[in-house]
DNA sequence: ACCTGAACACCGTTCAAGT
DNA sequence: ACCTGAACACCGTTCAAGT
């Protein structure tokens, strides 16, 4: 490893990897160059050697966890056969999983330039994921991709919710509920209209 | 009105509606007190003379906006006797008018001391009303209770998901078939399991 | 090729001094 | 009672100069 002064160069994925806990503990707020390059020993000015400006470290971070967050994570769950039980597994896994703080701070803006294009890639994956499995479910093509964006939006706004200590023991035990919301019978489809008793 | 040098005095209210129109603008990090001063022709100096510091005034702006969003609007929802044509117009007019900006940045920052409590605040009352509707349309309390949960979840997750606008292009025209899978039944309540046909 | 150090703008906060 | 103006710390960005 090249070093001078003793000290080693830094690479662009060593300041990456200190903003992607930069944005784990803060937000895409929390990534601050000056912060970084204190932790890291170094100065501002050497960070412009390697990024355009402070966005151009955001979208990498960025990037670092839509791999570890999506990406990574499709082969097993598309290992599962049965529809069902893959959508079973998808709300265990990620819907009752640890809150993630980076997916929460990334809604506040999500149209400014550096989230954007990151965070309309996974939301697209995501929401695909769903409605496929809907459809192999049975469901019309239409009726999936509506219950598909119930399903995702559901799983937005539940972590939302989970931020909050309080408000986070009032969350239901177990969310295999909404599976079988999602795939069972709206009101009205049958007979009567009485739910439950 | 009291003057000086021709120019109006400030008063906590004025500062207060500045801010809410920065946090709608910009969100909570679009609160400053720096430019909010240029705006209004004061110094930052005069800032601290209405306001203990800038968690101050975004807690100031925040309840101006908890009244507006919820506080004023629950009475016309609950002169509704019938609780099905209740849930349906809290649907129609909540979850599918504009966008609300703060909404949305809150979550972010929801365990930030400025935005907490009237965050939390806001939420219960949220969540209370839904799982009362439930409640009296003859869900058990726990299953209301649970169901409350995802259309909550959901709302918030919706919002967050039109942020986009290449995503917005995917939302339902209508959300009515969420009422519908609201108080519908399960999948596994009847005795196939054979989703809608 | 990679980094330092100084400069500037922007913003939160404090405080002595003004009216 | 309400405000100004100057000071300081923090952070993003630029750039000439160093190795």
């Amino acid at each position: 490893m090249a070093t001078r002064g003793g000290k080693p160069l830094l690479s662009r994925e060593d300041w990456t990897r200190a903003a992607l806990q930069a944005l784990e503990r803060g937000g895409v707020a929390g990534v601050a160059v000056d912060r970084l390059a204190k932790e890291l020993g170094a100065t501002r000015g050497s960070f412009y050697w390697h990024f355009e400006d402070r966005d151009d470290l955001v979208v990498a971070a960025l990037e670092m966890w839509e791999r570890e967050s999506t990406t990574d994570l499709l082969p097993a769950a598309r290992a599962v056969a049965d529809p069902l039980e893959r959508l079973r597994l998808v709300v265990s896994t990620v819907y009752e999983s640890p809150v993630d703080r980076i997916e929460i701070s990334l809604a506040a803006e999500a149209h400014e330039p550096p989230v954007a294009s990151v965070l309309a890639r996974v939301t697209r994956t995501r929401l695909d994921f769903r409605r496929d499995i809907l459809v192999e479910l049975g469901l019309e093509e239409d009726e999936a991709e509506r219950r598909a964006w119930l399903a995702y939006g559901f799983y937005l706004g539940h972590h939302q919710l989970r931020r909050s200590r309080r408000l986070d023991r009032r969350r239901p035990k177990s969310l295999q509920y909404v599976v079988d919301l999602l795939v069972g019978q709206p009101a009205g489809a049958t007979a009567e209209r009485s739910p439950t008793r």
